[in-house]
DNA sequence: TAGATTGTTAATCGATTAACAATC
DNA sequence: TAGATTGTTAATCGATTAACAATC
């Protein structure tokens, strides 16, 4: 997943905005249009159109042409190639209830180089069922069977007093990264690479900056 | 939702690892501890032990003892209050597929101030059908409804291309902030706040961090 | 050509971390 | 008392933004 040159160096922040210049570009491509410049995409996504010049620098096998911009095509065709998306990595999802079920029964992890080969719950009503191809086994089989599908991206989508047990059986599996959606933190080794999707956070920071505006226009 | 007091110069970041102390202090209390040091926190939750003392002096009403540390019970209502989490936010959520129904029937929102109390969907077989006592209405009747329950919080769960017009409606009707799970840039006025829970972008940092690792081990 | 747009260097901003005196 | 722990000031780090010469 990745290419080998542009894995150093590059800030997360960076990162993250890949895949929204990238929807962006594909909603232009759709558009009949042919180049862009990095004010338009600034402007568009209210981003700087310095961190649009410099994001795109680092993925960009072409120099942007001044008057003229960046051709799309080749943005599209380089950031998919930043992000990994052109080759699939192997995922296992832990957990099949609401949450879990909805990230199974999701078919767009597949545009994003990721795919979800099983499933596992310790719910005797849910294991042997399918969510959309995706089988769902018994969780006690979950270091086993990581191990023998040699999948490197655990998805943990369990209750949070359970997160831990399961990144560990991850882990002994032999799972190099985990995409934790479970309100719960890991401690796990420094060498496994590991996601929160905190929605509490989220929550927080969205509820704080609506206290501010409802606060600020009084 | 959260304190005039503490409404300005808090740091996005100092915000969203609140969620996280809260859960941690939860623990240590249910284990019967009555105090605990900043450099305890730090370590269990891998971070900078001074980074825990200022956040914790932001939403502390009353300060550490030296040898002795916090006293968690303090700090538990401390944040609970901070967050809001006592007075609770009202929402509405637009979609009722996989990702909506899995927020609807999550019941955990409430502990976090946020009470989801009517869903909109357009399909005419999701329309009418209650989630975890969420009714789900049809969505044409949306910035009417949302207009006259006075929300002031909405949650998109629409494909992507549906997410502007589900935003503009909400706005229309009334809502301040937007949490955004739709894979899409929204393009709103600037005294709306929005939270983009943007999991491609999550899936490319955790992408990058695992190509990392691997390449570096080799 | 003229001017829109590029890429880069320097300045700024914000957040994290280090150093350290105060104190229970 | 001695030392663990606090709160604060200063230094560092990382990312964003401003300034500007180069150029198609």
């Amino acid at each position: 997943m990745g290419n080998n040159k542009e894995i150093t160096n590059v800030s997360k922040a960076t990162i993250g905005r890949m895949p929204a210049y990238l929807r962006y570009l594909k909603e232009k491509e759709g558009a009949g249009e042919k180049t862009i410049s990095s004010t338009a995409i600034a402007e568009d996504l209210r981003l700087n159109a310095v961190q649009v010049r410099k994001d795109l620098a680092v993925i960009s096998s072409v120099a942007g042409k001044p008057k003229l911009g960046f051709e799309i095509r080749e943005l599209i065709r380089d950031i998919n190639r930043f992000l990994g998306y052109d080759n699939v990595t192997e995922a296992v999802l832990v957990g099949a209830g609401g949450l879990g079920s909805a990230l199974a029964g999701y078919g767009g992890f597949k545009n994003y180089g990721l795919n979800i080969v099983a499933a596992f719950d310790k719910s005797p009503e849910r294991i042997g069922r399918t969510i959309n191809g995706v089988k769902i086994f018994d969780a006690k089989d979950l270091t086993h069977t990581v191990r023998r599908l040699n999948v490197l991206i655990g998805i943990i989508a369990v209750p949070g007093p359970a997160a831990q047990e399961v990144a560990d059986e991850l882990v002994a599996g032999g799972v190099r990264a985990i995409w934790n959606f479970a309100p719960a933190h890991l401690a796990l080794p420094p060498d496994i690479a590991v996601k929160n999707e905190d929605m509490a956070a989220s929550l927080a920071i969205l509820s704080k900056r609506l206290a501010e505006i409802l606060y600020n226009e009084k």
